[in-house]
DNA sequence: TCATTTGTTTCATG
DNA sequence: ACATGAAACAAATG
């Protein structure tokens, strides 16, 4: 589930939470999502402090005073939950322990997340091919990345390797916006309708964010609040319609977003 | 028991 | 060699 939009929340929590503060120790209750082993997290964690965050994509990368960069994905049901006095909640799996008795834990229900060490962020970047950040891109390099593309659209925008950050659910919701069908191919979509895409993509990102991810705050319009078989298109008189699209569940409204390849 | 969920990786195909 | 899409994989739920 967390894409982009949730990423930049669980950054703003932890900023919030967590930053500058002493790692005294590191409790692990499951290891399957650390990508280095425990004892490397271990040397490269404790007694250090988290620095600075940033979001790549659907990572979060967290800076110390060390050497070394943490890095969090989230799969599908990853989250972060800072307390203080009381048990480890719920699905965690990983507690960092600070120094003032406060915690961090990172929790991750169907163990889908990863945890990584990394040297830097250029080189996290780089050996896992990830595209711009989705909302760090340029409209000039949205229309050029798209250029030489011949596969559908939806999979071009849930490519990390081409952009980063865009998943399954906010991918339909700006193919939605723009009436375009998620089965276009990407080499037949015309000038006005790759820019309307990149605007879309800006705009529903940013809404994302804005509402906190509360999907029920979110307009009434969005297909996000509609995403079910046959329900009723909060646009048109259609039924919003499920189908396949590279392996994913797919929702569109067959009525505003016409195929035609 | 099995289909379903998601993001990433891997593999086959064109 | 490369792009693409399908399938596999991780784990858990209903």
């Amino acid at each position: 589930m967390p894409e982009l939009p949730e990423i930049t929340l669980f950054k703003s929590y932890f900023d919030e939470t967590s930053l500058h503060q002493k790692i005294k120790s590191i409790d692990f209750l499951h290891t399957g999502s650390l990508q280095s082993s425990k004892n490397d997290f271990v040397k490269a964690l404790e007694g250090k402090e988290f620095t600075e965050t940033r979001r790549l994509g659907k990572y979060l990368l967290i800076k110390t005073s060390g050497d070394k960069v943490l890095v969090m994905h989230f799969g599908m049901t990853g989250e972060l939950e800072y307390y203080r006095n009381q048990d480890p909640p719920k699905y965690a799996r990983v507690i960092f322990n600070f120094s003032d008795d406060a915690h961090l834990g990172y929790l991750c229900r169907r163990k889908l997340g990863k945890l990584f060490l990394a040297d830097s962020e250029e080189e996290f970047k780089k050996e896992h091919s990830l595209g711009t950040d989705a909302l760090e891109l340029k409209e000039k390099d949205f229309m050029e990345l798209l250029e030489d593309k011949t596969g559908s659209i939806k999979g071009v925008l849930t490519d990390q390797h081409t952009l980063s950050g865009i998943g399954n659910v906010y991918s339909d919701e700006m193919l939605y916006q723009c009436g375009i069908h998620p089965k276009t191919k990407t080499d037949t979509l015309d000038e006005d309708q790759k820019k309307q895409l990149f605007k879309e993509m800006k705009n529903v990102l940013k809404l994302a964010i804005k509402k906190e991810g509360k999907r029920s705050e979110f307009p009434s319009d969005f297909l996000i609040r509609h995403r079910k078989e046959g329900e009723d298109c909060p646009k048109c008189k259609g039924k919003i319609k499920k189908i396949k699209v590279s392996g994913r569940s797919t929702y569109f409204c067959p009525s505003c977003q016409k195929e035609r390849s």
